[in-house]
DNA sequence: ATTAGCACTCGATGATGTAGAGTGCTAATA
DNA sequence: TATTAGCACTCTACATCATCGAGTGCTAAT
């Protein structure tokens, strides 16, 4: 048995019913809402065989049918329109934000659940490995050094190091003409036991604070290798009783505030989603999703593209019977947005 | 009428059961219970009493009864004994983190949410008016200038200014003297116009620049000012069936998700607290919170010194029914170890 | 191939009854 | 006078039961 085209449009006006009411959908109302003019008992046998082929579940016997995880892949794959959907003035908004790119995903985080009534994140961007742009060491008084990192697309870090020896200006000057000269231009990778030694001899009889300074170093340019997760909107997910029952929510939310999982999920795909290009949008439904605490909940995930080859992740998080056209065509429209204020950022 | 002895004992025996189990307690629990060998009718009476003075209430006629906001108050003004709880090498493992107060402060509210089974909030600590130690000015590009800037405190503030025309070494070193014989030692309020106008023409014709790298140093000082939030266990606040009913939980894990009112919370007490020095444990129980979705919780904060009149916060959020004892001695010994670690680091 | 008709299933809803916990009051007691 | 035993009363929680309505699957007629 195979879908021939009034199972299709049936299936259609299933999933289009179920999406806006959220109750299972019988024969009945189908047979008066679609335009096939069919009685409801032809409506009844195409539902057993939808049923059979996997696209439609009954909760209980005697109760309509929601679509199963297959039926919405195939909406999502096949018969979804994108609405496209505006976010007014959001431009604005978040340019103001954009001399500090966290606040301005952070605020994208907000925005989008705000509009969306789901519950969204956004991640930081990853870079692959960051090369080192410059240095710049500061004596702040006798005891404490500011190393002020520079890494390619101007990550600025700041680390404070306690120096256990006296500083002269000259000294300083020094040091950071050393480490200027041997780190600029490299990457974690790229720093060998080799030039470290290198720089110790150069340095003289500051061993220790090289050292330290290397250490931060490293620890500022691996930072930036980790996803940070903004979430918001955590609280839309009560809103919706069919992830609301039992300690189901409890779950979800703890993910939802952990975070970690959420990094794993963006993580995964980013790789391949980058080398499709930006603003490739996800669909996961229901199990499709590697989170166990998602498994009634469908996850909308976009890349976007920070600079050329940074990438970064926005996610909604919503039920199953989320409003899929209007979710991809928000975040088409974000990405759209997200666009222009980088490449201006940059220019 | 007045509380005598015996009415006491019995308000005690009636809190310290409902703190243990939660249900509403009854006369027969309270004479078994006691040792005041008394029986169950005679509690009743004193029951009666301390119910019309307002120490207790019952949820419904012939149900057993639960202490009131004022029961609570009075146990914990007058009867609660600390707890002193350890927390088993969290000093260790808190000053692994130390090297940025942020995380320091994520990972604080972490480890208590995860010890007590409530959830948490910590706040940044808050400086009154942060005086300017000094600025340097770095090119980055030929379009890009990084300020640095670093407040008393050592408080580092990264600040990248676009600039409209192009710099070479000399300027910026200029533009360095400038910023800093000017601003140095200086808080936001003493920055005046005229102070501005004078820096405009010692810098030429760059006026248009001073103008950007002051705006940045205004709101790097700002930033300074206001209070972050950092929660954690939220989905603890779901365990807690006397707070899961209904929408009132919906609207206390937004309050936590939003984190606005719990800043005001953590600010309202900030100057007398902190007058009151280093350790203040503050109880807020029911309606005593200004905030209007924590009705049904309590909240205990604490005031953290980070150094020398620079105060944040540390709070605890739960249901009325929270376990004062164990949450008080708790705060008590995480304060002390937050000293240690702070002490520690300015040395 | 479609449809009308019908028996059947199941969840949701509300009414009813019961058990148990706890109370307040009264009258007896020390 | 303070305490207590005893008892009628109240209220909730829980289970049982009947009913209603939505929706189904199947059969036989069209």
């Amino acid at each position: 048995m195979e879908l021939d085209d009034r199972k299709v449009k049936i299936l259609q006006a299933i999933i289009k019913n179920y999406l806006e009411t959220g109750e299972p959908v019988g024969s009945r109302t189908i047979s008066k809402l679609s335009d096939l003019n069919l009685s409801s008992a032809t409506i009844r046998n195409e539902m057993a065989d939808l049923e059979e082929l996997g696209y439609i579940v009954q909760p209980h016997t005697s109760a309509g049918r929601i679509p199963s995880d297959k039926g919405y892949r195939f909406y999502v794959d096949t018969m979804m329109e994108e609405k496209v959907e505006e976010l007014n003035n959001i431009k604005a908004d978040l340019e103001e934000k954009a001399d500090k790119i966290e606040n301005l995903l952070q605020h994208v985080a907000k925005l989008l659940s705000v509009n969306t009534n789901y519950a969204t994140m956004v991640t930081t961007p990853k870079y692959r490995s960051r090369k080192c742009k410059f240095i710049q060491l500061t004596e702040i008084d006798e005891k404490n050094v500011l190393a002020v990192i520079v890494l390619e697309g101007n990550i600025v870090k700041n680390k404070m190091i306690q120096a256990n020896e006296y500083l002269d200006k000259e000294m300083v000057l020094k040091l950071n003409l050393v480490m200027n000269s041997f780190l600029q231009g490299l990457d974690l990778d790229e720093i060998s036991l080799g030039i470290v030694q290198k720089m110790k001899e150069q340095a003289g009889e500051h061993e220790r604070l090289i050292s330290d300074i290397l250490d931060a170093v490293a620890k500022a340019m691996q930072e930036e290798g980790n996803l940070e997760v903004y979430t918001s909107g955590v609280t839309n997910m009560l809103s919706y009783p069919e992830l609301n029952d039992g300690k189901d929510v409890k779950d979800l939310i703890f993910t939802l505030e952990d975070k970690k999982e959420l990094a794993m999920l963006a993580d995964q795909d980013l790789e391949y989603d980058s080398a499709e290009g930006n603003g490739r949008i996800q669909v996961y439904i229901g199990n499709e999703t590697p989170i166990d605490s998602m498994k009634n909940c469908s996850v909308v995930t976009a890349t976007y593209e920070l600079e050329e080859g940074v990438y970064g992740k926005v996610g909604i998080i919503g039920p199953k019977r989320m409003d899929y056209e209007r979710v991809v065509g928000t975040l088409k429209n974000l990405m759209g947005q997200l666009d222009d204020i980088f490449k201006n950022k940059q220019s």
